[in-house]
DNA sequence: TCTGGGGTCCTAGGACCC
DNA sequence: TCTGGGGTCCTAGGACCC
C-alpha cells in the first residue's frame, strides 16, 4: 500500500487515461454507516443457505481468503464471525454519485464502466497542463473525504490504465508512463488483461501462452480462434497498444431482473406468479427511465444448472408489464415440461426503441401476433383496455415510490415471497 | 464449497429477400 | 428444375465483466 503516494513525477507526453476504482465498494459503505463494523470483516452477499454468494467483502474478511463471487456457504465457513448484510443499494448509488460528480468535477471526459469504476481521460492539453499523478493524488484525496477510498492506475490507455489500477490495493496509485508498457505488462499473467477469461485462458495456455509478452507475440491464427473477431484488439491491448477512447455516452440496451430460489420450483402455478412479479420489476424499471423494448426474453435454470432462454419480437415496443406477463407465461413452454426443477427464473427487454414520446400501441390489437396468446389461464391479469392498464401501472408505481417495494403485490405475484437468496447486485444500471 | 444478478458482446444457424 | 451468393433479421447460447 502507498499511504502517501509521494511518487516522483516524470514528464508526461501523449494521452493520460486514469481507472479509478473504489476499493471494496459496498463493504466500505457498510463500515462507513456502521462505526462498529470498522476494523472487522463484513461481508455483503446473500444467503449461506439458499444458493447465495458473496458481492463483495472488507479486506479484514479478504484476510480469511473470502472472495466476491465466492459461494455464501464456503464464506462462512471461512470466516464465520463476519458480520453479514444484504446490502443497501440505495446508500450506495448515493455514494456513487457522490464520488462520480467528483470525477465530473475534475474532466468532463468520463466513462462510468459500474457503480464502483471509471475511466477518465486526462491528457495534459495546451490550457490543461496538469500532471496526470496530480490529478490522481487530488482524486484520492478527495473521495477519502467522503469516507471511502479508491485505487487509480495511469496509464496512455484504458487496459493499461485499468491493469495498473490493480496492482496495489487498496488506495494504491500506480502510474505507467509512456514507453514503459512493454516491461510493465510483459511479464503479467493472461488473465490479467481485461476480456480473457477460464476459457481463453485455457484455449491459450494450451498452446504454450501464459504471458501479456506471450500473447503479443501469438499466432493471429490462434487470436482469432480465442477472441474471434476481436483478436488483433486483444494483441494491441497485450502490447499496450490500444487506443480505444473514454465514451462518455453510455446507452442502456437491455433491462433485465432474475431470481434464484432458496427452494426449486417445480409448480406451474408458482412459476408463472414468479414471472410475473420478475416482470413488474422490469417493467417497473423501464417505465422509470422512460424506455419501451420490443423485444422480450424468459431465462430458465433447471437443478442441474443447466440454462436456456427464449426470446420473442412483439408487435410493437413497450414497458407494460401487465400486457407481456401472459406471454412469458407462453414462452417458458418451449423450455419448461412438468416436472422439471426451476432453480432460477429471468426476464429481460431488449431493443429499446429510440423516441423521445414512446409510442403506447396495444400488444393485443395487433394482428402481428400470429398465434394468440394461449396462456391467459387462471390467475392472469385480463386488463383488455390499454388506458386502464396503464392507469393502474401508473398507480402502482406511485405507490411504491412513495412508500416501497413491498405496498403494492397484484395476487398473482404473490405465491413465492420470500423464497429468493437475498443476493445483491453490483451493476452500473441499478443505480442510475 | 458449490457457485448471484446486473449487464455487454460475439457467434452461428435458419429464414427470407434479391 | 436446380442452382449461387450476399445481406439482413431473428434466435439461442456462451464468454466475459463488475
Amino acid at each position: 500500500m502507498n499511504e502517501e503516494n509521494d511518487i516522483p513525477l516524470l514528464p508526461w507526453e501523449g494521452p493520460a487515461i486514469l481507472l479509478v476504482d473504489l476499493d471494496a465498494f459496498f463493504a466500505s459503505v457498510e463500515q462507513l454507516d456502521h462505526p462498529g463494523w470498522r476494523g472487522k470483516p463484513v461481508i455483503v452477499g446473500g444467503d449461506p443457505q439458499a444458493h447465495g454468494v458473496v458481492s463483495t467483502c472488507s479486506y479484514e474478511a479478504r484476510a480469511f481468503g473470502v472472495r466476491s463471487a465466492m459461494a455464501a456457504s464456503l464464506a462462512r465457513q471461512l470466516c464465520p464471525d463476519a458480520i453479514w448484510t444484504h446490502g443497501h443499494f440505495h446508500r450506495y448509488r448515493e455514494m456513487s454519485a457522490a464520488i462520480m460528480a467528483i470525477l465530473r468535477d475534475e474532466t468532463p471526459h468520463v466513462q462510468q464502466v459500474s457503480i464502483d469504476e471509471a475511466f477518465m481521460d486526462v491528457s495534459p492539453t495546451a490550457v490543461n497542463t496538469e500532471h496526470p499523478a496530480v490529478v490522481a493524488q487530488r482524486i484520492q484525496r478527495r473521495v477519502a473525504e467522503l469516507g471511502v477510498t479508491c485505487s487509480i492506475g495511469v496509464g496512455a490507455s484504458k487496459s493499461v490504465a485499468k491493469i495498473a489500477s490493480d496492482m496495489d490495493k487498496p488506495r494504491g496509485l500506480t502510474v505507467v508512463y509512456p514507453g514503459t508498457e512493454a516491461s510493465f505488462l510483459g511479464p503479467l499473467p493472461v488473465r490479467t488483461l481485461s476480456g480473457v477469461g477460464a476459457a481463453a485462458e485455457r484455449a491459450l495456455t494450451g498452446h504454450g501462452v501464459r504471458t501479456l509478452a506471450d500473447l503479443g507475440a501469438a499466432e493471429p491464427s490462434l487470436l482469432r480462434r480465442v477472441f474471434g473477431k476481436n483478436g488483433e484488439m486483444m494483441r494491441d491491448r497485450a502490447l499496450g497498444r490500444d487506443r480505444s477512447p473514454v465514451r462518455e455516452d453510455n446507452e442502456v440496451k437491455s433491462v433485465s431482473n432474475e431470481v434464484t430460489f432458496a427452494e426449486d420450483l417445480t409448480d406451474r402455478g408458482d412459476i408463472e406468479a414468479a414471472l410475473s412479479t420478475i416482470a413488474a420489476k422490469v417493467g417497473r424499471r423501464l417505465r422509470r427511465k422512460g424506455l419501451t423494448g420490443r423485444t422480450v426474453a424468459v431465462k430458465v435454470r433447471f437443478a442441474d444448472r443447466t440454462t436456456h432462454s427464449v426470446q420473442r419480437r412483439l408487435p410493437a415496443p413497450t414497458n407494460d408489464d401487465i400486457a407481456f406477463a401472459p406471454l412469458l407465461h407462453a414462452m417458458i413452454d418451449d423450455i419448461w415440461v412438468p416436472g422439471a426443477k426451476v432453480r432460477l427464473l429471468g426476464v429481460a427487454v431488449t431493443h429499446f426503441e429510440h423516441r423521445e414520446e414512446p409510442v403506447q400501441e396495444s400488444l393485443f390489437d395487433a394482428a402481428a401476433f400470429e398465434e394468440p396468446c394461449p396462456a391467459r389461464g387462471e390467475g392472469a391479469p385480463l386488463i383488455e383496455d390499454d388506458g386502464k392498464r396503464r392507469q393502474l401501472l401508473a398507480a402502482t408505481d406511485a405507490l411504491r415510490d412513495r412508500f416501497g417495494d413491498d405496498t403494492v403485490r397484484f395476487g398473482f405475484e404473490l405465491r413465492n415471497a420470500g423464497n429468493t437468496t437475498g443476493s445483491s447486485s453490483k451493476n452500473v444500471e441499478d443505480y442510475k
